[in-house]
DNA sequence: CCAAGTTGATTAACATGTTAAATATATTGG
DNA sequence: CCAATATATTTAACATGTTAATCAACTTGG
C-alpha cells in the first residue's frame, strides 16, 4: 500500500503533462524507452517499460495508427516484432522534454536528491528479493 | 518505474495467496480494512483502501453479491453508503491470516525487517510531497 | 527430415485505473 | 423558504492489468 500510494504521490505530477501532449503514462514509457533504446523486440520492450504484453500488444496498435512507432518482423526469427520510434514521435519526445525535467527536477527539489536516490537503490533491492522480475533466469 | 517494478515485486509474493481465495488484490483491501476499522463510509473506505471511487462502485457491488460486504445508507445523510464486512468475509479473514502473515514474514527476512520499516517511512515522507493525497486539506 | 516441445505475439475475458459527466441529497446565502 | 452551490455516489467511456488460451514460427531429439 505504501509503494502504491508513493507511486500515485509521484504520477500526480507527470500525469497532468502527459495528458498535455496527448499520451498516457504507458505510452509514454514505450516512446521514451524506444526512443533511448533503438529499435527494440516487443518482448524486450516490454519488460523494459514493465508493460505485460496483452497490454503492449494493445498500446503498439494505437501507436502505429497515430504514427509514433514503426513495426516490421525481425527478418531472421519472422516471430519477433522489432519495434522503432518515428520521426514524429522524436519530435513530441523533444517538445515533451522541457516539462518532465522540470517536474523531475521539482520532485528531486521537493523530497531531496540524495534520498532519492537512496530511495531508488533501495526499491531495486526489493525488487531484486523475487526471482525472475527481470533480467535472464539464473538456473530455472 | 523503480516504484512500479517494486510493487510488483511484493504483489508478486502476495498475488498467489489472494488467488486461492478468490479475491483480487484491491477486493482483499476493501474487505481487510473494513474488518479491521468496523463500518466505513464509501468516501473514506476509498482513501484508506487508495481504490478511486469509481473502481470502489464495482468493487462493492461484486463483494455484495457475493455476501462479503453489508451496505445501508447513513440514517443522518442519506448520500453516504455504510459499509461492513459481514461474518462470511470475517471467516475468510481468519482462513487467509496464516498465509498472508507467512508471506510478509518472508519478505521481512529476505529484505530485512529493518531495512523495510526504513522503507515504509521514506515512501511515507514521498507520499507528503504531493498536496492532498491523504488526509484533510491543511488550508485549501 | 519431422513430430514434439518451446518461444513470441496475439486474442479473450474479466477487473481495475482514470477522467468526465450525471444523479441524488445536503448545505447555504439571500 | 429556496435557488445556487457543494458533496457523495454512480455511470460512462476508454486504457491498462491480469490470467489463460490460441496461433504461428522456431528449435530440437530421434
Amino acid at each position: 500500500m505504501a509503494l502504491l500510494r508513493a507511486r500515485e504521490a509521484v504520477m500526480t505530477r507527470f500525469r497532468p503533462l502527459l495528458a498535455k501532449h496527448g499520451v498516457t503514462e504507458q505510452q509514454w514509457r514505450v516512446v521514451r524507452i524506444l526512443g533511448e533504446a533503438g529499435p527494440l523486440d516487443a518482448t524486450e520492450l516490454a519488460s523494459r517499460a514493465a508493460i505485460l504484453t496483452p497490454s503492449l500488444t494493445r498500446i503498439i496498435r494505437d501507436l502505429g495508427e497515430r504514427k509514433l512507432i514503426s513495426k516490421r518482423r525481425n527478418p531472421g526469427d519472422s516471430r519477433r516484432l522489432v519495434l522503432d520510434v518515428t520521426a514524429k514521435a522524436r519530435q513530441m519526445i523533444i517538445e515533451m522534454l522541457p516539462d518532465i525535467t522540470a517536474a523531475y527536477e521539482a520532485l528531486e527539489t521537493a523530497f531531496g536528491a540524495e534520498r532519492l536516490d537512496a530511495l531508488l537503490d533501495t526499491l531495486e533491492a526489493l525488487d531484486a528479493t523475487v526471482p525472475s522480475t527481470t533480467g535472464p533466469p539464473s538456473s530455472r
